[in-house]
This record gives structure tokens, sequence and C-alpha cells, in this order.
DNA sequence: TCGAACCATCACATTGATGTGAGGGTCAAT
DNA sequence: ATTGACCCTCACATCAATGTGATGGTTCGA
């Protein structure tokens, strides 16, 4: 598929698709005219990247743990080493602590929520 | 306590305190000299404010939803119009959104560091 | 062959969260 | 009274993510 059909079905402007080829998240083959061709797995793949950017990781960080997400685990040795497994192990540990906050913090909005219905009602 | 203590104590840079309070995220009282005054409250609220940032929610959302996060559950019903419902009920379920997408790929990740760590012991 | 609807690159603008520094008060200890 | 360590405001700079538009090539159907 074009960029069109893969903006539409990611609900991403065409502009970020090529924001995040530029920053290395993604890599379009290309056809015989210059146009980018994405194949099916490009959409989970956007829509996680998505997923990422939302919930406060940089592209730069995206870009390290994305290629051990792959879903047919394929594990390359070669990328594991210590500092890449120390940059997993921090990363892990700080999507944990903002997991815990969010949840925190969530809690207490559902709390506020159903005293206020609670008390409307 | 003043700027300077307030900034140590949540390792935040005073520039940002003064950027929060700009955002009216906080409010602080003024010494008759004009130096920032807080109490002990703000430390807490500070690192809220900082975990949400961190979690990906801009200082616009943040204050919306700070003022019903206060502790001794205060609810001053004049603020809870049926905008503000429905924005609190938004943003909870953004939250939950971000935090399933987090633990989804944190726990990809730590499954991924299981399986480097299984093989290289 | 013409126009619509794609695609490309390039470049400049904006927004939010920050960094940094200038220019200048306050205050406590010397 | 001076110095050092605070504080103030203001303003410009930066960075990442994103918006927007200029300029031009490709494809396809009327």
């Amino acid at each position: 598929m074009r960029i069109g059909e893969l903006s539409e079905r990611t609900g991403t402007p065409r502009r970020l698709l090529r924001y995040y080829e530029e920053q290395e998240l993604i890599v379009a083959n290309r056809c015989a005219n210059g146009y980018r061709d994405y194949d099916e797995r490009f959409v989970d793949r956007v829509m996680q990247i998505r997923g990422l950017l939302d919930a406060g990781l940089p592209t730069r960080i995206i870009k390290q743990i994305l290629p051990c997400l792959d879903k047919p685990r394929v594990i390359y040795f070669p990328d594991a080493t210590p500092e890449m497994i120390a940059t997993l192990e921090h990363q892990r540990d700080r999507m944990t602590a903002r997991v815990e906050c969010l949840i925190r913090n969530r809690d207490a909005i559902a709390e506020y929520l159903e005293v206020v219905r609670g008390t409307n009602a």
C-alpha cells in the first residue's frame, strides 16, 4: 500500500509517516517511481509507535526498543550488547513507573467521577 | 519554603517551577519581598505534575485534572460542569489506553530481556 | 491530452517543555 | 558597606513532534 492508505488506516498524517521514517522508526520500500510501499505489518507498527509516543516516549527511545518487540520473537544477539540491555532494563523500569503514576491518577479521577455521579444521581 | 528548596526536594529546575506556575498548575504565595513561598504540600504536588508530564499529559490537561486529585477529597460541585465531567471521563479513558499500551510494550521488553538472559546464563 | 488525485522533497512555522543568561533586587554574615 | 547566595522578571534559544505550503513528478480516467 502507499502512504495515503497507511495514513488513513492508522489515522496518522502522511507528514508524520515520513517523519517516523526520517527518525528510522520505520523503513519503507520504494516502488520504481519512488513512491513508498508498505505492507500490512506497517499498520500495527505505526499504531505501536503512536501509542508509545502518546505515552511519552521520545522517538529516540522508541527506535531502541522497537527492534526487540517484533512478534515472531526473533532475537539478534549481535544487537544485545550490554549497553543495549542496560538501556532496555532502564526503559522497562521507567515504563513501570509511568504505569504506576498513570494508574494512581486515573483511579483518583475515576473515584472523583463516581463521587460526583453518586451525588448527582 | 522558597523556590530553591522546593527545586532541590523535587529535583525540578527552578525555571520549571516558575513555568508550572505560569501555566497555572500551582499557585505560590508571595512573601513581602516578592519571593515565592511554598508549603509542604507543594512537594507532592510538583512530583505529581512531573509524573503526569512524564507520562505524556500536557500541562493544559494536567491543569484540568489536578483540582480533582486533592487528597482530602474536597469536591467543589460548581466546578463539576457537564463539560468538565466529560473531559475527565475522556482523560480517564485515555490514561487507561496509555496504561495498556505501556504494559503491553513493557512486558514485551521484559520478555525479551528474559530470553536474552536465559540464553546467556 | 488534460485534470484530478496521488506521490515526492524541501523548507519554513508552531507548540510545549525546557535551557540559559542578562539585569537587577534581598538578605544574612562578615 | 560589601559580598555571596539567594530571589525576581524578561527574553531569547533549543528540541521534538507536528502543521503547512511550495514546487514538481506519476498515474489514470474522461
